[in-house]
RNA sequence: CGGGGUGUAGCGUAGCCCGGUCAUCGCGUCUGCUUUGGGAGCAGAAGGUCGCAAGUUCGAAUCUUGCCACCCCGACCA
């Protein structure tokens, strides 16, 4: 019989890997890196499709779709964005097989070499800055707001399922603007997009920030992101918005004329958020029962579990609870009524568990005698008898509750375990106990990339509402205005 | 690409040192009956090129060599 999982204390990344697995979400490929995404896992990842692209589409966007190869010549054409993707790139070299005169199976036609190489999209700016060239003559061409919905490829030397695979799958925003003030704006709109996402949809608190140099997306101007806390102390980016300057632009030689008869190149964002955000939402809340899903994006609100002897009972469970079912999927709540007679109760109540439906509700004889049910909640693993009557209500409102408790939890987590420093003694002892740690910094690359060969911990973000602060830097002692978030990250 | 480790049924494993009824056990699966308020019990059944290849031997899961795959630790990353 399977048991429970590794706990999170014991083994913090078993604990994950065996949830992912145990809860239906996804699984290792043949192929190394890559997952599989199972139904159970991929109806979260639509749920976040959906809430995300309905938010795109409110301020102005629309969907567009771009080809998963890239003429190998585009990437160089960026000078820093070549650097930054070069060494993880898939490339295609030729275009067809022949059968092996040894009959060893197929084999590659060396007489089908691709005159250029084609690369697999580590992401698509290149793509899209060769297009927009051409859809771009003037300021009435102006802004264009695309996203597209796609899988990528990166070739990654280690790999976590959901964390970093090889192909994920993610939306990547590209904007073209007239104006650097407007490139600026579309940028923090979006990753205020991302952070309204991850808090009031997953429930995860984020800390909106600024990447230093060193983190900040190759051929950026800046980057912004949201930073997660996970409950073993580490972070985790959720989302980049980049505002990217004329950069792009210009290695395109995408132009536009102004209303003042002027020939300028086009400003430019992109952003991205990943089937990592199920990452995030997996390490953010779950326990050691297995998944704590937030009601808003789970694909099962309300399972509910029949306890019963023989046909006849069954059927008498099915017609009084029928009213409340029909009431909660009215209310637009997914409702399961787990009549399978091939596992029991207590196995059913685990499995659930592991699965982190929001809601259980039990109905046996006991209950109907006395014209009750059992209300479970997975969120703090309570449950509690309420009478039938009104108990489509109670419901409906406790799921709403759910998912506020669940991020105040998280936002409480997050706030115990973020602290402030000013010396290095207590920096790296803090960076030790996990967490983030507020810190001065002189500014410098060569600064924080010592403290990451010292402690491992990186910059993970300027935060925004960084407040001027005089201080000295943690690891030079040199004069800094604000602080900045260490932590060691995903 | 460096350093370590592991490959035996769908999954997890024993056996390997010391070659010979050793292919073990648990879970899962299938059939039947009894069960059903926190991961059911009994009885029966199916399921394996012991990672691949070559070698040593009368005989190899076990010894030798080569190859492949995966995992962990490092360098790189949303």
């Amino acid at each position: 019989m399977a048991k429970g999982l590794p706990t999170r204390s014991e083994n913090y990344s078993e604990w994950y890997n065996e949830l992912v697995k145990r809860a239906d979400l996804a699984e290792n490929s043949d192929v190394r890196g890559c997952m599989i995404i199972k139904p159970y896992g991929f109806s979260i990842w639509e749920k976040m499709q959906r809430a995300l692209d309905d938010m795109f589409k409110e301020t102005g966007h629309s969907n567009a779709y771009f080809p998963l190869f890239i003429p190998k010549s585009y990437l160089s054409k960026e000078a820093s964005h070549v650097e930054g993707f070069a060494k993880e790139c898939a490339v295609i070299t030729h275009y067809r097989l022949k059968n092996d005169e040894n009959g060893n199976g197929v084999v590659v036609d060396p007489e089908a070499k691709l005159e250029e190489e084609l690369i697999v999209r580590p992401t698509s700016e290149t793509a899209i800055w060769s297009t927009y060239k051409r859809w771009i003559q003037s300021y009435r061409d102006l802004p264009i707001l695309l996203n597209q919905w796609a899988n990528v490829v990166r070739w990654e030397m280690r790999t976590r399922i959901f964390l970093r695979t090889s192909e994920f799958l993610w939306q990547e925003g590209h904007t073209a603007h007239a104006t650097k003030e407007e490139a600026i704006e579309e940028t923090s709109k979006i990753l205020d997009i991302y952070a309204k996402f991850s808090e009031e949809w997953m429930g995860v608190p984020v800390v909106k920030g600024s990447k230093t140099a060193n983190e900040r997306f190759a051929g950026a101007e800046d980057t912004l992101c949201i930073e997660a806390l996970m409950q073993d102390g580490k972070a985790l980016q959720a989302g980049t918005s980049h505002f990217l300057g004329q950069n792009f632009a210009k290695a395109f030689d995408v132009k536009f004329q102004s209303k003042e008869g002027t020939l300028e190149y086009v400003w430019g964002t992109s952003w991205g958020v990943s089937t990592r955000l199920m990452g995030a939402l997996i390490m953010a809340h779950s326990d050691d029962q297995g998944l704590v899903l937030p009601p808003k994006l789970a694909p099962i609100h309300v399972v509910v579990v029949p306890i019963y002897k023989g046909e006849e009972q069954l059927e008498q469970i099915r017609g009084i609870i029928t009213p409340l079912l029909t009431e909660l999927k009215a209310a637009g709540i997914t409702v399961k009524f787990d009549d399978d007679d091939n596992s029991r109760p207590g196995w059913k109540f685990a499995e659930y568990e592991m699965k982190g439906v929001p809601v259980r509700v039990s109905v046996g004889m006991r209950d109907l005698e006395k014209g009750q049910i059992e209300i479970a909640r997975r969120d703090n693993l309570t449950k509690e008898q309420k009478p039938l009557e009104g108990a489509g209500q109670y419901i409906i409102d406790l799921l709403d509750k759910i998912q506020d408790s669940i991020y105040k939890k998280a936002l409480d987590f997050r706030a115990r375990n973020t602290n402030e420093v000013n010396t290095w003694d207590e920096f790296t002892a803090q960076i030790e106990k996990g967490g983030f740690v507020s810190a001065h910094w002189n500014g410098s690359s060569e600064t924080e990339d010592k403290i990451k060969e010292l402690t491992k911990a990186t910059i993970r973000c300027i935060p925004l509402d960084a407040k001027e602060e005089k201080g000295s830097c943690i690891l030079t002692g040199e004069p800094s205005n604000k602080r900045v978030l260490f932590a060691k990250a995903y």
